[in-house]
DNA sequence: TATGTACCTTACCGTATAGTACAGAAGTGC
DNA sequence: GCACTTCTGTACTATACGGTAAGGTACATA
């Protein structure tokens, strides 16, 4: 969907390109998620990754289309670190591990900016842009079935009671996702995040010893 | 801290506002609601106002001053609706009566924009404006102190087992509403949003009744 | 009725915005 | 080496932006 070039070499024929597209989109990311979509102008973009705008205009088409690339990588990031996350084999370790990326994620040791990037940037213009709504309910959805996921891998492999149903406790840790962001974005401190992931993660393990 | 003039009548010199102020805030909030703070010009505000520039600076300052103004309109009108909610007696029915309102607010009949207002237009903000920013802690806090105060007075009157620890039902109810204006944003139907609101119920109901 | 005040309206200002035309430079395949 | 393709850099356009100057007007007090 997205232009390629560090990965691939397709081999073509003129000058090729003089800049990284994942570093720039990084760049471009970064300067979306504090600004918003709207907040950031095409002359920051340029400032932030070093490009002239031509340059940006010729390798993602238009504002848009540069912004949904930036969208696409990070969740791309997202999905591959959740992914490394659920992949630990117990259970506590795993979900502490997932709400420890989330916390590092959205308060960044420097200063960078807070929240998660879709929350902060996307939940914006999904009002009025069909095309951005479809990408964030469809963000939504694939992380709620990564989570049902893990917590009936949990369940196969008895580290939870046989009858738990794992659809709310993957509710709760969902939630508890997007409140992180936005608590971030308001100004928690990590320490209270912490707090707040480690409550909702004895409220898991109560419900799911509860519900057995 | 903003201008009244509807309630009260400051007996001034001059000639008097010839708009209401509350329904002024409205409409700008409506439209900030649906674009976002960023994504709204004051052209815009001026149009679905009905008022001219001049006189929207005049009144409010400038946008940001509007906006927060705004802003200020809306969380009063929630505060209002929410202690509503919690006067009723019956907690399922208190708790139903509050899902259901963030429903309706979140995910009106006619067109209008979708999600929380805060949620969908200050949290871009508040990544670089720290007056928004503490607006939106504030209002988090402040939601978050009234949903506790509602579960203890369940729990004085009897209707919850006297053991249980408001703190997770209310951890519990607050991120559920949130995750109701997202999802409204990123398109779901009313009807999912009020399955996930019972299923969110429901698991209230199940922590309460264990952890007595 | 006189007077002061705050309003409404039109027109405008300087700047920032998204996006582009064009010329030149740089690398690749033949 | 040559031709071709694509990138880079400068300068630019048209429009939209937030905000305002200034004159006229309606209202309340006195």
């Amino acid at each position: 969907m997205v232009q390629k070039n560090s990965a691939s070499a397709p081999a073509t024929r003129g000058r090729p390109r003089g800049f990284d597209t994942d570093q720039v989109l990084g760049q471009v990311r970064d300067t979306f998620w504090r600004y918003g979509y709207a907040g950031t102008s095409m002359d920051q973009l340029s400032a932030a990754t070093g490009l002239h705008k031509p340059s940006l205009y010729g390798a993602f088409g238009d504002k848009k289309r540069l912004y949904l690339a930036a969208l696409d990588n990070y969740l791309a990031e997202v999905r591959a670190e959740f992914a490394e996350a659920f992949a630990i084999p117990n259970l506590d370790d795993s979900l502490y591990a997932l709400t420890q990326w989330s916390i590092d994620k959205f308060m960044p040791a420097d200063d960078g900016a807070t929240g998660c990037f879709m929350m902060n940037t996307a939940m914006t213009e999904a009002g009025e842009d069909p095309e951005i709504s479809r990408v964030v309910r469809e963000s939504m959805e694939s992380l709620e079935r990564a989570v049902v996921r893990r917590f009936q891998k949990a369940i196969d492999e008895g580290q939870l009671p046989a009858g738990v149903d794992p659809n709310p406790l993957a509710m709760i840790l969902v939630a508890n996702h997007y409140e992180l962001s936005g608590r971030a974005r308001a100004g928690y401190s990590r320490a209270e995040l912490r707090a707040l992931a480690d409550r909702t993660l004895d409220l898991i393990r109560t419900v799911a010893g509860v519900a057995a």
